[in-house]
This record gives structure tokens, sequence and C-alpha cells, in this order.
DNA sequence: TCTGGGGTCCTAGGACCC
DNA sequence: TCTGGGGTCCTAGGACCC
């Protein structure tokens, strides 16, 4: 059996890649792409990074560059970064067997038993995505997928900072054809933090311990990993000693969870404002439910103050289990409110809220394990296909179920996301002209 | 004035049982 | 008037990811 292989394809700046491919006149500029409320930056071009803008950096702090360095804000679309994502997942797909997708951006793909020559290959699919998408990406492949990802964290970093590394390895980095010297200068080239499912607290402990490079990493007692820290790090440190400990899961699963959350864009105190929003998040999740054809067993509802106030701090979450498993929007609504009702107390400054449905089953399951009468329920499904049509052909929001509605610029929440029409639709005919 | 949203997995600790 | 020990289940919260 041929040895495992990775690689890891990543689009750079994503956010930022997919604006400037309708709006070329941002290439070389300063670009941030906004989050949800206009809150905070969520992607940044190199000339952003350049600045010294950091991931999640708000927006209030960093407004002022408009002016002194000719910074762009956009608001997020994401309805078009899906689209993008879509086209240049499919090219990507080409590279090898099998493909998971990992994230609107990234993807594996197996490249065990693919034979000729890998870098070759990896930079033909790395010029179509380009040039048929517009989306610049990096490739790193690795025998396992932990070293794919830091390969391909090489690939980009020897491309926008040069010097970093070899410049042979940028844009695609190939780190399972290395000779053992020059992998270990790499890795000993790399600080710990660049490491998959190594975060901010494990490198704080880690840094004390002395450990401060990858190839320090990589060189730990396993034992000590696993009492120290946990059996994650220590597959993380396997995975760095090129012994496989996570596959690709090339099946898309079911969700396990499904969340609808917001910051609102002022405090709110009163009940009456959170029951609006908390109606509307359960409603939204409901929605999602239905649509990979689930049902939930419990509601989560959370509210809490901004951790980044002086007022007096007060975060609670409570778990409402339903009487039988459903994605009845009613019911699911309900249980949020009494979830609410039993965990809101007056007198804070409320600047999140959410509910997440969890404990999800298929739907089949209810119907054939359970043997139920029909019902209600069947009658309030249909009900529900009729909601969800029409809302997905003239815009969220045209049917509400029982909601007494605020109107939009009272609502302390921005569902903007959903609400905006597209400022882009995007066609084939829209994209880069291929060279051939 | 203004700090995202949506996920996964693991662990510690309490309740309960024998 | 003593305060064991192990297993299991549940929940809250931590840590991480993009």
């Amino acid at each position: 059996m041929a040895s495992p292989l990775y690689a890891l394809v990543d689009g750079n700046n994503f956010y930022v890649s997919c604006e400037r491919v309708f709006r070329p006149g941002l290439n070389g500029q300063p670009v941030v792409v906004l989050s949800n409320n206009d809150g905070c930056a969520i992607a940044r071009s190199n000339e952003a990074k350049a600045l010294g803008i950091a991931m999640g950096a708000p927006w209030f702090k960093i407004r002022h560059m408009q002016e002194s360095h000719g910074l762009v804000a956009l608001s997020a679309n994401f309805p078009l970064y899906g689209d993008l994502s879509d086209r240049m997942m499919s090219l990507v797909a080409g590279l090898g067997h099998h493909q998971e997708i990992y994230s609107i951006d990234e993807s594996f793909v197996d490249l065990s038993g693919v034979r000729g020559d890998l870098l070759k290959r990896s930079r033909t699919i790395r010029e179509r995505v380009l040039q048929w998408v517009g989306i610049p990406c990096c490739i790193g492949i690795g025998p396992t997928k932990t070293l794919a990802k830091l390969a391909n964290h090489i690939a980009k970093n020897a491309e926008r900072k040069p010097g970093s590394y070899p410049a042979g390895l940028a844009q695609v980095c190939n780190l399972a054809a290395m000779d053992r010297a020059t992998l270990e200068s790499v890795l000993a080239a790399t600080a710990v933090d660049e490491v998959w499912g190594v975060g901010r607290q494990i490198v704080a402990q880690l840094k004390k311990g002395g450990i401060h490079t990858v190839l320090d990493l990589s060189r730990i007692d396993l034992g000590t990993v696993r009492q120290r820290w946990s059996v994650v790090l220590e597959r993380t440190v396997r995975e760095l000693q090129g012994q496989p400990c996570v596959g690709l899961e090339d099946a898309v699963s079911d969700k396990q969870q499904i969340a609808c959350t917001r910051s609102f864009g002022r405090v709110v105190s009163a009940l009456g404002d959170l029951s609006e929003a908390v109606s509307e998040f359960a409603s939204r999740a409901a929605e999602k439910l239905r649509r990979q054809d689930g049902q939930a067993c419990q509601v989560l509802t959370f509210v809490r103050t901004s951790p980044f106030r002086d007022d007096p701090q007060y975060s609670r979450s409570i778990v409402v289990p339903l009487r039988r498993p459903t994605s009845d929007t009613t019911r699911i609504v309900q249980a949020a409110l009494a979830g609410l009702q039993a965990i809101y107390k007056p007198g804070y400054l409320y600047a999140k809220a959410g509910v997440v449905l969890l404990e999800l089953q298929p739907a089949s399951v209810q119907q054939t394990e359970l043997g139920l009468e029909p019902d209600e329920d069947q009658n309030k499904g249909r009900l529900m296909d009729v909601l969800d049509g029409l809302n997905r052909r003239y815009g969220r929001g045209t049917v509400l179920l029982a909601s007494t509605g605020l109107a939009g610029d009272r609502r302390p929440w921005s569902m903007k996301q959903e609400l905006r029409t597209p400022q882009y639709t995007t066609r084939w005919e829209d994209m880069p002209v291929v060279h051939a």
C-alpha cells in the first residue's frame, strides 16, 4: 500500500481575494473584510497585514487608517465567497483521489499513490485556480495532515515574507520530499505557534518549558505531553513526527450542533428585546436544521454581557429538553424562550445572545424507529416546507411565524448578512479570461 | 458609540450507584 | 461522630479551528 500523503490547498486571504476578483483596482491596496455588524476585521490583504492589523481587530480601532494609509474596508458578502469557494474546490479536487473540504477556503486532498511529479502537478492546479477562478492559493504537502498544514504555512510565508524560508518553497511546499537535514532546518525556523491545534494557551505553557520551535515540539517526549497536556496534543506531536493520527473525512457529515448567535449593535436590557432576538435566532436555527433534514432533542439558549465593558458581568446558558425530537419552528422557539425566561436577570446590559440546537438526529429516525402516530407534527412539517420555500424565494424574513417582529431599525441585532441584496451576482461570463 | 459567528473535541468535577 | 473507592453519566467550560 502506498504510504499516506496529504495536500492542503488554501486560498490566500480568501475573502479579500474574492472581493478583488470583481474589483481588480483593490490589488496592491490594504483591504480588510469586516464581520457581521462591521464589528471587526475577519480577512486582511497582505498590505493590511503589513500595517499591523491583527485578525479580529475591532473596526473602531483601525478605521483611522482609512485616512492615514488608504485602508479599504468592505462588509462581508458571504454568498459571493461561498460561490467562489465551490468553483475553487471543484478544481482542486483534480489534484488527487479524495478531497475533504475543511473550511470555505481550505481542502485536504489525498495524494497517496498519486504518481508523477507532485510539485509540477500542484503548480498546474494552482495556476488553473488562479486563472479560472481568480483566487491565488498555496499548496502544502506532507505525510500527515498536520505536516501538510505546516507545509502550507511555509509555502505562504516563503512567498509573502521573502527570506523567512528558502525561496523555492514559495506557493508549493512538499515536506515529504525533503531530506532530513533540510526538513529539520525548516522546522527549526518555524515557531511552535504555527502548528495546527496549538493555540495561545498551549503556546504559553510550551514556551515556559523551553519549547519554542516546531522542531522542539516534534522531539518532545510523548509520555510527558500526555501527562502535562492531553491526548490531543500528543496526537499533534505524533503527526509532526510523521505518524498519521487523523484521516481524511471525505463524506460530508451532518452537523452535530446548529447555532444562531449574534452580538448586538447596542446593549439591551429588557426581557422583551431579548425575547425578540432569541425568537428569531431559534427560527433561523430551525430552518438550518430542516435543511439538513434533522431533528433536535435539546435547545440551548444563552445570554451574556460584554466582556469588553466595565459593567457588571453576567453570562448564562441553559439546555431545555424537547418533549420529543422535532424541527418545528414553533416548538423550538417555545423551548428557547422558556430557557431565556429561566436565565434572564434584569439590570444587566446584554451584548450577545444565541440559540444552539443539540442532540441532532435524522428526521427519518423518529418516524421509522419510534413508530409515532401521524399527528399535527406532520401537518406542521408541510407548513414549515411552505415557510422555508417562501423565505428562500422572496428573501429571509418574508414570512415569520407568530412573531411580533420589531421594525428593522429597532432591532438590537443585525441580520444584515441574510437580509441584504448581494452586491454581486457571479456568472461564468464575469470570470477572468483564461489565457491558454 | 463601536470588539464575529459557527463549529469540534476533550476534560474536570459533581451526582449517583454499588 | 465514621468521611473508601471505583464506575458511569451528565454538564459546564476550556481550548482549539477557520
